[in-house]
Order: C-alpha cells, then sequence, then structure tokens
DNA sequence: AATCACGAAATTATCGAAACTTTCGAGCGC
DNA sequence: GCGCTCGAAAGTTTCGATAATTTCGTGATT
C-alpha cells in the first residue's frame, strides 16, 4: 500500500490513499461533510483535486456525493450495516464454497500462514497490546481475503473487496473503532478446521454467524 | 430518467446520464479510448467536465479508470462476462428468496404488470418490430428489478442494480447490440409462475438457468 | 533487422479564478 | 411566536491555462 508522505508535494493517487486510510481507521464520523476547501491545506494542493479524489473514493462507496451537495461520510444505521453484512456474507460464503470445491496446497498452505498470523495478532491484543487495531484489520483482511481467494473469478474477488471495505467502515463508523471481541478467535479457528476439511455445510454456517456476531461490538444505544 | 437536450448548454449530470445511455447502447467497444478532448465537443463544455463525468461513469464500473493513462471501456473477455454473470444470478436470486419470503399482494400486483408488459414488447419483437432494443432493456431491467424489490434490503437492491449493469453492458458489448433470443418469453413465464407460488427452490433453479442462456447470444469467435 | 535514445506531439493532472447554487440568519409582516 | 423574503456567506461546479507524463515516430547504434 502506497503510504502518504506529508513532506513531498502530495499526488491525487498519495491523497487517495491517505483519506482511504484516516477514513477505515473512523477518523470521520457517519454523515460528516467533506469539504475540499478544508482537506485542501493538509495536503497543500488545489480544492479540485481533492474534489477528484472524493470522487474516487465514492467510486468504492467509502464517501457519498449528492449533486449540488457535496461529499459526505455515509451515514450508518443498524439497518444500512445489517444489510452490509448480510451482503458480505452473501458473498464471502459463495467464494469460500468455490475455494474448497478447487483450492489446492498452495492455497491451504496459504490459508493456514494467515490464520497464524491472525491469531498471533488477536492473542498480542488479549495480552493487552495498544494501537493494535490496524494491523489486526489487516490480518483479518488478509485471512478472510486468502479464505475466499481459489474461488477462481477475478469479479468475485474485486468484488468481495469492495463489499468488505464498505461493511468494514460501517462498523468501525458505528461502532467507533473498536473492532476487537471475545470469541473472534475460536471462530476463526473453527472456520480454518471446516475449510481444511472440505466441510461446505459447516464453513457455510461458521462463517455466517462469524459475521453476524461481529456486529455485536456495537454500542447498545446505537440506532 | 434525465435526458440530454443538445440545444440546451449541458451540465454535468445530463452527459452522465446521456454518455451513459450511449453506452449501454454499445455505441462504444470494449477497451475503446475515452478522451474528454474529443467527447468536450459533442457537449460543448471543458475536458475538465467530461473528465469529472468519466469518473463518476466510473464509479458504477462502466468505465475503467488507470492512474495517468485515462478512461476506457472496460475490456470484456468470455471468463469476465461469465464471472460477472454468475455474480449477478447470486445477487439475484438471494433477492428473489427474500422477495417470496416477504412479498405481498401489492408486490405480486407489480410483478404481473412489469411481467405483462415485458411479454408484450417481446412479442412486438418476435413479430419484427425493430429498433425496441432499448425498450426491451427497460421492461426486462423492470421485471428482474421487481422480482427482487420485496427482498426488504435497500443496501441488496442498490447492488443489485450496480452488478446488472454491469453485467448488461458486458454483455451488450460484447454480442455488439442485440439482446433477443428465442426461449426468454418462455422463461420469464416460468419465473413468474414460480414466484407467485411461492417455490423458492424452482425460482432459484429457472433464474440461474435464465441468466446463463443469456450468454448465448454471443457470436461464437468471441475470445 | 532489432534495440535503444531522443524529442515532438498528444494526453492527462493540477491549478486558481469565475460562475453558479445552496445554506443560513436577520429583519419584516402576520 | 411563526413563517416569509431577502441577501450575504459558504460551498459547489465549470472553465481554460499550465505543468507533468505518456506515447509515438525518427534515426543512430549494435
Amino acid at each position: 500500500m502506497n503510504h502518504y508522505d506529508p513532506a513531498r508535494p502530495a499526488s491525487s493517487l498519495d491523497i487517495y490513499w491517505d483519506l482511504r486510510k484516516r477514513m477505515i481507521a473512523a477518523e470521520f464520523g457517519a454523515g460528516d461533510k467533506l469539504k475540499p476547501d478544508e482537506l485542501r491545506e493538509k495536503y497543500g494542493c488545489a480544492a479540485s483535486t481533492i474534489r477528484e479524489v472524493l470522487f474516487r473514493l465514492s467510486c468504492d462507496r467509502l464517501v457519498s456525493f449528492q449533486d449540488q451537495r457535496g461529499f459526505r461520510m455515509p451515514q450508518v444505521s443498524r439497518k444500512s450495516l445489517y444489510e452490509l453484512t448480510e451482503l458480505r456474507s452473501l458473498v464471502e460464503r459463495e467464494g469460500a464454497r468455490l475455494s474448497l470445491q478447487n483450492g489446492d496446497l498452495e492455497w491451504e498452505a496459504d490459508l493456514t500462514a494467515a490464520h497464524h498470523k491472525l491469531t498471533h495478532v488477536e492473542t498480542s491484543i488479549i495480552k493487552g497490546a495498544q494501537n493494535y487495531d490496524q494491523v489486526l484489520a489487516g490480518s483479518e483482511w488478509q485471512f478472510h481475503r486468502t479464505l475466499i481467494s481459489a474461488c477462481g473469478s477475478e469479479t468475485l474477488k474485486d468484488h468481495y473487496r469492495d463489499v468488505h471495505d464498505r461493511q468494514r467502515l460501517s462498523l468501525v463508523m458505528a461502532a467507533g473503532g473498536a473492532a476487537y471481541r471475545d470469541g473472534n478467535t475460536q471462530e476463526h479457528q473453527a472456520i480454518l478446521d471446516a475449510a481444511l476439511a472440505r466441510d461446505a455445510t459447516k464453513c457455510d454456517e461458521l462463517l455466517d454467524a462469524h459475521l453476524r456476531r461481529g456486529l455485536e461490538v456495537l454500542k447498545l444505544n446505537f440506532t
């Protein structure tokens, strides 16, 4: 991933990745207005360059755009988050189903490796490590991505990334940053086992349950 | 839908919809370069306005964008079209499944109406009516959209529109415009019947088969 | 003949100003 | 007090110019 270096003059790609990172880290709240003229200063470029970047981010559905009234962070409701989670589940389960069908030894090795790293990160957090949110998010993404990576469809994989990122952003915005939850580790282990055993039905059920439980990090008084 | 009037100076929204329409009508070929400076003349605006519109179209995945090398119509291969069709099928079947579960009398009426119109248009085409491509595409979209309209998830419906349009564009680009195929009418009838009978399993099978057969309009020598 | 370096032409990215639209608050009449 | 109109301020869109990058043709070199 391309990182933004405040020393050099920023190109629109740098700005794109930096803003994206800040968004996924819940630096902006749901519904917040994103004013080109304000963001401009931090990056030292023209407002129209920011505008262009915001357009690109709205391609990823990370930002919502309305004619004549600019850009905002998407609104999140319990319902939309729930729907997005169901959609992610639908796509991820299909990808996993195909992966269990097609995955070879290489895939098994990759998945085991991804799971190993993920477990390590989760253990660190349980032991009290701080500021691991970014790292956890990365490891978790890596595990889920690898799970579907042998599905054979580039289209499905690209699509999964889209839906995953949108769901993750919604979740993070709704929960206000926190992402870890007890039981995560055990669930990942069970999913790994079912995948390696090529038990498609079980994997399907475990995945759906895992994603739904992810919503439990929400504050109770969230509308 | 907002239509473009060549007499008045065009706003970016007008240009957006006009270009979108032209694309879905296969006016551009797969992989064609889309140069802001060329398109500018037709619409009488600045190149940067076109650039913006192309960004918006790339949000819909109707146009592909690469940093420093501009905009192109997406490349279509047999594989990508196949994958896109499977994705559309996945989303549409899920929407239909939920609709059969939740749909009320109102929904049944809407679906019947959409089917009635669709049948009428298809019959006209069989009888030899010309230039009905646009109308057929609209009616077909309306039928499929209504089918999933009672699913209860706005997210899923929005998502279906995205995937549907992408798949339709790919199909049209690959087939070079033609869209009607024998058997379509009977398949739509069977889907309607299964939906009204709330036979989810049958509806699922019929839909998947229907979408896959849609690929048969392809020229045989398409790579 | 093939490869490479060079530079001109075409294309793309960025900018800041001007035109236009929306938002918001003050003042007015009911 | 409530709702309206008006106008200033803020925000958004469009523009044409300039800077940066890529593409392509030419000719030199191996």
